[in-house]
DNA sequence: AATAGTGTTCTACTTTTCTATTACACTATA
DNA sequence: TATAGTGTAATAGAAAAGTAGAACACTATT
């Protein structure tokens, strides 16, 4: 995994954590890899690792048991409420950034369906 | 201004002068306040804002007279590029993201004019 | 009971960012 | 030619993030 210099790699860790469970990809109640092993999958200290996921406990997206390991939620209210959070947060924050440049809302759907066009092309 | 802590404050500066200039709100030729007194608006240190302005500078979007000041380029072009690289980025990473999120391109779409909808109704 | 695998915590060190302060270099103008 | 206003640079210290390494706590299995 590539890190931003620009933002912890903690955060980074968590928010790739969010994505992956929203995907399915780590799905309801799932174990996940030992955070020692995640430090070594992610070329990262464990103490870093180990703060990612202490604040997602916290956070209720992820469950810790000591001696066993940590697990996705099973409560799938949470991971709906976690993509409609996040989703909600990138449209946002796009939003308020094309705005500061004088983009109009329907020059913002255009560039974005102009982005999307040119984009699946060159696939 | 405010700063988000999870990114450092010489690039939240730049950024910030970016859509200021891309907005026009600074317009080409113009010069900006002095290094100090743009330190003490942001109440935040001479170097930090010199940081900033030393890497725009760099980047030729402003340009620097020892002794007389900072100013925003001349060059329309450099202006209209850094505008087209800002918007682009924006989206581009806000598609990454939902994609991440297996949001398919006209749910993109979809999600993004109701943002809009419910955001200009409560105005 | 012993052991291996797991989460948790702690201390020490390094690097980056930011602050504080001072000094230096240049320009315009009184 | 002073002087005030400007950009530039350097040093030292504080705070936050990350790394490294070790130790501790708990669980499941043998």
């Amino acid at each position: 995994m590539e890190f931003d210099d620009k933002i912890p790699i903690y955060y980074q860790i968590k928010n790739d954590l969010y994505h992956r469970i929203v995907a399915g990809d780590l799905a309801p109640g799932e174990k996940l890899p030992a955070v020692r092993q995640l430090a070594v999958d992610l070329t990262v200290n464990v103490n870093t690792v180990q703060r990612a996921l202490s604040e997602m406990v916290t956070e209720q997206v992820l469950t810790s048991k000591r001696g066993v390991g940590n697990f996705v939620t099973q409560d799938t209210t949470k991971i709906t409420a976690l993509k409609q959070r996040l989703s909600h947060g990138y449209i946002e924050r796009l939003y308020t950034q094309l705005h500061a440049l004088r983009l109009s809302d329907g020059e913002i759907v255009a560039a974005i369906q102009e982005y999307m066009a040119t984009t699946n092309e060159e696939e």
